[in-house]
DNA sequence: AGTTCATATTAGAATATACTGATAGAGTAA
DNA sequence: TTACTCTATCAGTATATTCTAATATGAACT
């Protein structure tokens, strides 16, 4: 099991690694919110988005409490979104560097 | 494919999440090694070291150069480190949280 | 009690990953 | 040329992920 830290490292970093729990953690910089709104505004089924936060969940990044009938989620770890900023930082460069590439290549 | 900007975020952070490549990646902080260096001080297959370098260099994280027989390989991103540097401090604050709760817990 | 709403969980199929072992190819040295 | 070194790639198997659709749980309301 996440007995090195290496290992305990590789196991958040698989539990960011898919657009929708990228996009869900998005959803949660302002503060909580609950699986019926993030269903909503991502637009995907309720069992899919349930699972995400599960897995989000279980790799300790998110903090879910009841609230009624609803189910409200937020981030536990502001760390996570210092790694989503640096991430878009490195996909800017990237996308930069196959432009600059492609006019060279002209 | 990588058409928005999540996919992207997201391929990248699979490329990092795994134990093996995670420990590449660290070794490649002091610059350049070989794959022999590397299968050596991981004590890991050939064809192993040989194919997850292979993922880091798809995901743009890792250069390559030939010197000789040797395959040179080094990183090209140094936000990787900033992510992995984060990634520890949110392991380690992981680590403490479950110290303390078992310690509450007696 | 039954009904409805919000969410979780399960089953199953499709796809993706990871590892081992074998093979291939490229460069070097004899 | 042959032999050797280093690395990449392939084939095959095992395991893990992801999605959809169906079902279960559980709280609130009548």
């Amino acid at each position: 099991m996440g007995t090195d830290v290496f290992t305990l490292q590789a196991e958040i970093l698989k539990a960011l690694s898919h657009p929708t729990r990228i996009r869900i953690v998005n959803q949660l910089r302002r503060g909580e919110r609950c699986v019926c709104e993030i269903m909503a505004e991502l637009e995907l089924e309720q069992s899919n988005v349930s699972q995400h936060l599960a897995v989000l969940k279980r790799a300790g990044l998110l903090g879910a409490r009841k609230d009624g009938l609803k189910m409200m989620y937020w981030v536990r770890r502001p760390e996570v979104f210092v790694v989503l900023d640096t991430l878009r930082r490195m996909v800017l460069l990237r996308v930069e560097e196959q432009v600059r590439l492609l006019s060279e290549a002209e």
